[in-house]
DNA sequence: AGATTTGTCTTGACAATGTCTAAATCCATA
DNA sequence: TATGGATTTAGACATTGTCAAGACAAATCT
């Protein structure tokens, strides 16, 4: 679906900065930083401004197309996979993965009684091996 | 243990300002910032400075007194339980809390054998229960 | 078309977090 | 008491994120 449609769908005006910013971060894995964002989109559509970033960042997480995470340190990252899911940390390179919910099992004793638990998530860190 | 025995046990020369900081960082089980832990301290040690928290706070880590968390949006979080534990983090009162290890079981499929995992943890959110 | 309204974008100010440097201070030892 | 090394402080700086004011653009109304 294009970037306008998307936007159109959840009642934000497209335009070509928000078109931008969708077409960047909608088909990323890499986890940006808003900063991170605003300097891939700048290279397309140069006269972006960090606001405008930050609130179509804002406006695409309240739509629920995009989810934040408190992953690294200092700063929010933005994740489009809004599905369930894991993160691993690659320690060497920063680079922040993720997980399919599938892929760990969890299992909560009685002594989590007194915590009414909404979300979870498993944060791992190591490094990738690399692919053969 | 006196703070002062801590410190030199590490090689860390005692200071009234990293005593004052290590008597608070130590003996809590808030997870505080930097800045929290300034806050606190200047009560007890009025003329502290920001750069000397920091300093302190960042040789404890190094001595492997404390442990640096990323929990918080925008800060990073000191948490002086060092063995391997999880947290829950109560949206509404922002408050985080250790979880035993021992309180989840999890389970690694292979889907995992890219990832050489080398620490992880749960990351729960929701809301902890009234004490009756 | 011209004027108005509405929404969007940009710029710059601001606060908070964290690091760094230079200068002042403290302290142990000779 | 004097000296030298370590520690502390104050302030500068960079980064992340929010906010407000004005500039701008597009659609609507007359």
């Amino acid at each position: 679906m294009s970037a306008q449609a998307i936007l159109r769908n959840c009642g934000i005006q497209p335009t070509p900065q928000r078109i931008a910013v969708v077409n960047f971060v909608l088909n990323t894995t890499s986890h940006p930083s808003a900063d991170d964002v605003l300097e891939c989109v700048r290279k397309e559509c140069p006269t972006i401004s960090r606001a405008t970033v930050y609130n179509t960042l804002n406006l695409l997480v309240e739509k629920r197309l995009l989810r934040t995470q408190v992953l690294r340190e200092g700063t929010i990252v933005f994740d489009p996979n809004i599905e369930l899911h894991h993160h691993f940390i690659d320690e060497e390179s920063g680079k922040i993965y993720d997980i399919s919910w599938d892929a760990v099992q969890i299992t909560c004793g009685t002594s989590l009684r007194d915590f009414e638990i909404r979300e979870m998530q498993v944060v791992m860190k190591g490094r990738r091996r690399k692919g053969k």
